[in-house]
RNA sequence: GGCCGGGUAGCUCAGUCGGUAGAGCAGGGGAUUGAAAAUCCCCGUGUCGGCGGUUCGAUUCCGUCCCCGGCCA
């Protein structure tokens, strides 16, 4: 390229639009590293059912933040944030571009924004409340979560157990509102940075690639990789590994609770659920370029970048 | 051909003792600060199969026809 390529790109898009293709076809072109965004792809032994990039692909291209947990630990936005970073700087010691490629949008924002810093709570703490929401209730929890923190009790949905949890844990733990720690950020592209993302203009045509990717993976061996994760001892379909799209489903129909075509279709419906969020959470994400994900193509992409990079 | 069920939202169905109807799923939009492929929130007018009749008023009752199941011929 004759005008100086951006040291960061990124390329996201939500899930089933080629993003991984054309990520491999842009990090040779630009000479790049991949860094993944992905808060599925990081767990061992979860490759087929989260279109993880396969040896052949990793070959290739180096690719970053696959395949660093196993799938009985739980990852986060903040340990992405400051591994992406480093990831990002050992890139650049290296002379060549780091292409950020995924569709979890909170790790990106993270990364962005900075994820304000926060004491670690104890996994006793964690138990303790998470054991008051089973016997009280979300809306007992968020009427205690009203008295210690008005201001994220009002920001919280009363039916939203996950964070009335979260807020909860961090008051006590530390003594401290949630919101307290809270700065608040705009999630605003360095510079140097180019944003692109991968659109679907056409939602029929998205759905009928979630169905046929879904049934691919089938016949690559997604069943064999879920009797193996279900073979983990230690293992259970509580795991937060375990309940991303596809393995969720997958443990309620190996348990029984559903006939197999129900397990292909519910699967199918939670990824284009997923694909809709990732979408809304895109429109507001600061984009340089929307890409046609009809048409994946490295040319367009290219001139996205130069006329980015010549702003 | 006879008898019995059914025909209501894109799908599966509930309901209206007569005052023109609502759930789940699907679909759309949105929120999102350490589980995020997660967790939540909001959005339902549809000749209630057709045509007649009774009635102030019928998707609801009656008649008739059509369609789909099942049983009997």
């Amino acid at each position: 390229m004759d005008v100086p390529q951006p040291p960061v790109v990124l390329l996201a898009g939500p899930t089933a639009t080629g993003k991984t293709g054309l990520a491999l076809e842009l990090a040779q072109r630009l000479d790049a590293e991949i860094v993944t965004v992905d808060s599925a792809q990081v767990y061992r032994g979860m490759d087929i059912g989260t279109a993880k990039p396969d040896a052949h692909e990793r070959a290739r291209v180096p690719h970053h933040l696959l395949d660093i947990r196993d799938p009985e630990e739980t990852y986060n936005a903040a340990t992405f944030a400051a591994d992406a970073r480093a990831c990002i700087r050992a890139i650049h010691a290296r002379g060549r571009v780091a292409l950020l490629a995924g569709g979890t949008l909170l790790y990106l924002r993270a990364l962005l924004e900075g994820i304000d810093p926060m004491p670690p709570v104890p996994e006793a703490v964690r138990a303790a409340v998470r054991a008051r929401l089973e016997t009280e209730g979300a809306r007992a929890l968020h009427e205690a979560l009203e008295a210690v923190d008005p201001a994220a009790a009002g920001r919280i949905h009363p039916n939203d157990p996950q964070r009335i949890l979260r807020a909860l844990e961090v008051f006590e733990a530390t003594g401290r509102p949630l919101s307290s720690f809270q700065q608040g950020g705009e999630a605003r592209l360095p510079a140097g940075w180019c944003a692109l993302a991968l659109w679907p203009e056409d939602r029929e045509r998205l759905r009928a690639r979630i169905a046929e990717r879904f049934d691919a993976m089938l016949e690559a061996g997604f069943v064999e990789e879920l009797r193996a994760l279900r073979a983990r001892p230690g293992l259970t379909a509580e795991h937060p590994s375990q309940r991303a799209v596809g393995y969720r489903q997958g443990w309620e129909w190996l348990d029984g609770e559903v006939d197999f075509a129900t397990f292909r279709s519910r699967v199918i419906a939670a990824t284009r659920h997923l694909a809709k969020r990732q979408l809304t959470g895109l429109r507001r994400f600061p984009l340089h370029a929307r890409l046609p994900a009809e048409t994946v193509d490295p040319e367009q992409a290219l001139a996205a970048l130069r006329e980015t990079a010549s702003r």
